[in-house]
DNA sequence: TTCGATTTGTTCGTATGTATT
DNA sequence: TAATACATACGAACAAATCGA
């Protein structure tokens, strides 16, 4: 399927700032509009480049800033496409529990794991303050509910408590949720058109409480790792908000830092 | 202060790697060695290009790599230069400890505040299982261990137990530890010659022990976060090996995940 | 299997703009 | 102002991957 012409001809704005930035602005409307979803195939870079009246250099590096976000996809031979998401990298990108590691395997490469992921339950609710603040809606807007169930190996080790906006997710059912083949970050962008490209994440640790203690299966009281996580889209749009709740004793939260900005 | 050409002319290698990439290990080489110290002045591009036979558009993007990967710093009109890690910026990259934020004041930024540091102990070792694993080193080696207690607002907040090898901190004493100006990192980089470029961190919840209570001032058995952090230089090279065990009461552990690989 | 068309990847070079001193 | 250095923009030529005839 490929993107018409079009739709990202214009690069009317100037603004001072660089001609293959207003580019890469252009390509983005396009792909954030929902006009060209994920999957589809850039139209080539001459043509593009011809369409927009710029170098086929400037349009590289517009493209170069895209690639590097994530947000496209090049293939030599094949085209540019805008990126999808349903795969493994991705999954493991934002699903960050692992085992623990055992001495004495030093640092061996643990085999990795596919979650098992159960639904816990399903309802329509209101934003109350802290669902507000977090996705940057009003109280008492419209918002949907569910939580998950993960398991390694057997072992219930993450519990999931999930609130998005009902107007942003319009017509989301529990089926549709429930028959989702891949990754819940892969439904918003199949379905919904919506991308998730970065996450925020507070992270403490506190004791189980007895809903906890109940879906993990561990002792009341217990010290169990709290992770408020607010996932964002395009101009850092909060998308998703979400309360995990991980038990510890076997598993670890990992994660790499960078000196990224 | 300027590096000198000699230093990353040859440019042997083939290897079928594209140039620019060669460039780029070149520079990378030349950084790493330490014959250019942190903060110094690359020669300007022309000059490098030519240097090295090649051309300046080639030049560039094996900067353009370096840049993003914080190891060099451009600026316009002054000139390149080999990055320098002593500021905020580096150190709130590693330092993610944030007061929880009050629901009543949204996500307002909370001012930044810089924590309170002491010195707790520092002793020469032997590195059991554990510091071999994470550091790359045989039990038995020589290692460095001292503990740092970080306050903020007066509270004492995070404990930091950190290990690293005798070898390649030679002549590292507590007085030029605790008589440092900046960052533990910034000291490492200045004074070794070893810039952190990255971090792996694995977090759990676990009961405070008698000594996390006495040094952060909880109760014993109070869930805190525990989280294990090596840290790496070139070719993911373990340059430290840290447990950081965080009061979590009033502070959450804050991170910010991105597509990035 | 081979070949050719298509598309991105790499390398080169030049000209001009902008920030710093 | 002038010199220096990086930033932006253009475009050409060829290499390498992909895919279908």
């Amino acid at each position: 399927m490929k993107i018409e012409l079009m739709e990202l001809t214009p690069l009317t704005d100037a603004g001072g700032a660089p001609l293959y930035r207003q580019v890469k602005q252009q390509l983005q409307r396009a792909i954030e509009s929902g006009r060209c979803r994920p999957g589809h195939a850039l139209p080539n870079e001459a043509e593009i480049a011809r369409a927009m009246h710029v170098s086929i250099g400037t349009l590289r590096r517009a493209v170069d800033e895209l690639v590097h976000e994530h947000v496209l996809v090049r293939r030599q031979g094949k085209g540019t496409f805008v990126a999808l998401h349903g795969n493994d990298r991705f999954l493991f990108q934002f699903f960050h529990v692992e085992p623990r590691p055992d001495a004495r395997f030093g640092d061996l490469p643990q085999a990795a794991e596919y979650p098992h992921v159960e639904s816990l339950g399903f309802e329509r609710d209101r934003a109350g303050e802290v669902d507000a603040g977090a996705l940057r809606l009003k109280t008492g807007d419209p918002v949907i509910r569910f939580d998950n169930r993960l398991s390694l190996g057997g072992r219930a080790v993450v519990h999931d408590h999930i609130t998005i906006s009902a107007l942003m997710f319009k017509g989301l059912t529990e089926k549709r949720l429930r028959d989702r083949q891949s990754t819940i970050y892969s439904l918003y962008q199949t379905d919904y058109g919506i991308t998730v490209l970065h996450a925020q994440e507070r992270t403490r640790a506190v004791a189980a409480d007895r809903n906890t203690a109940r879906v993990l299966g561990v002792p009341m009281g217990q010290p169990v790792l709290e992770v408020h996580r607010t996932a964002l889209t395009f101009g850092d749009k909060p998308v998703e908000y979400r309360v995990s709740t991980i038990n510890t004793q076997l598993h670890d939260y990992v994660s790499m830092l960078s000196k990224r900005l």
